[in-house]
DNA sequence: CACCCGTGGCC
DNA sequence: TGGCCAAGGGT
């Protein structure tokens, strides 16, 4: 029931014409992606991998999200392979991908998408599904299934914002910029339009110092013409970003393995793993989080890590101590070899302190230039 | 609607 | 170097 190539009666407006012309000589190559050639010429693109690569890109770049890409369709082809997974294991997969409810709605969403036995093709049935909003499942009906949905995501906004030289933040305008692209949908090709329309905020459109001289919408666009492009999207005043201090402890048993527990399953980094640590206050009046220990040892302060969370800085004292015996283990506690720690549930704030405490875990990427 | 929820790259 | 930013969703 696919509608890729069901013509309309309906013309298509003239910005999306230009659009999808630019669209067809400068659209990115990604993994997850059908080119423009290929669908034309009869390709069908995958639900799954469309579903997978937009949960993936919620708030996530596309170099950060290749690589996870290609672990996912690996292990797991098919939304039944992923549905029929241990929930721990794509846990463990999605580590250092951040924003971890991502990971569980990925779960629950998989389970109920083989359940059904396929995914639902319009927006209204998409949006029902858990970890899809207006967003994704607007892109999944469009790039999926040939819906003439309205793709907004934070590149459309930009592009719109300019092209409107909106004078108050995107945010504030969402219905407005969503009847905006509405009303520029193509009745063929509505998929190509929505990648279309990311791939010039992200490669033309971009949020700093745009390259107006190659887009397809320099003509028309408000901004433009004024010589002010660099002047939107409006930014909204940001919010202040308090900093907490807590302490973690990494033990390190003789045989060179460290004591690691699960999160809660809720709330900040949910169902993750850990090093055991204390609260993150906002103050710490001495050093009191030393009685957050896991059991009592001799304790030596090894440094601290740094990390920057989206609405908080942490900075963690990290403590460490040596050659514990294999009873001293707390109840909910494993204890995890260095060859297994690469493949744990751990956020990245715990693989720092990790490395604050034993500097040859978790070594850097290396990735600069010979 | 305001707030919560990660991470790494960039200038 | 640190603030800003990137294909949002849930509550």
């Amino acid at each position: 029931m696919q509608n890729h190539l069901v013509a309309s009666a309906e013309p298509t407006h003239p910005l999306a014409e230009a659009l999808l012309d630019w669209y067809d000589t400068s659209a990115r190559t990604l993994p997850w992606r059908v080119s423009p050639a290929a669908l034309k010429s009869g390709a069908v693109p995958d639900p799954y991998r469309v579903w997978l690569s937009e949960i993936m890109l919620q708030q996530t770049m596309v170099e950060a999200v290749k690589p996870f890409f290609a672990r996912f369709t690996s292990l797991w082809p098919t939304i039944e392979a992923l549905a029929a997974a241990e929930a721990d294991d794509i846990m463990k997969a999605w580590a250092g991908l951040g924003y971890y409810s991502r990971a569980r709605n990925l779960v629950a969403c998989a389970k109920v998408v083989a359940e059904l036995g396929a995914f639902p093709q319009t927006e209204a049935e998409l949006r029902k599904l858990p970890g899809l909003g207006a967003y994704t499942a607007a892109s999944v009906a469009a790039i999926a299934f040939g819906q003439p949905a309205a793709v907004v995501d934070g590149n459309v906004e930009r592009v719109m914002a300019r092209m409107l030289a909106l004078p108050v933040p995107p945010a504030k305008a969402k219905n407005a910029i969503r009847e905006a692209v509405a009303a520029m949908v193509p009745p063929v090709r509505p998929g190509d339009f929505a990648q279309a329309m990311m791939d010039l905020g992200a490669t033309v459109c971009t949020p700093r110092r745009p390259a107006c001289m190659f887009c397809p919408w320099r003509e028309p666009c408000l901004a433009r013409q004024r010589g002010e492009q660099d002047l939107y999207p409006v930014k909204a005043p940001k919010a202040e970003k308090p900093t907490r201090v807590g302490a973690a402890f990494v033990a390190v048993r003789r045989d060179g393995a460290i004591l690691l527990r699960k999160r809660a399953g809720t709330g900040l980094l949910a169902g993750m793993a850990e090093v055991p640590n204390s609260d993150w206050n906002a103050r710490q009046d001495g050093d009191t989080t030393e009685r957050a220990a896991p059991f009592h040892a001799r304790w030596r302060e090894v440094g601290t890590a740094e990390h920057g969370f989206t609405h908080f800085g942490l900075t963690l004292k990290v403590y460490r101590t040596d050659g514990v015996e294999t009873a001293k283990a707390p109840p909910g506690s494993w204890w995890s070899q260095a060859a297994e720690w690469e493949g744990e549930a751990l956020p990245t704030v715990m693989r720092k302190a990790i490395r604050c405490a034993i500097p040859t875990a978790f070594p850097p990427k290396a990735k600069g230039k010979p």
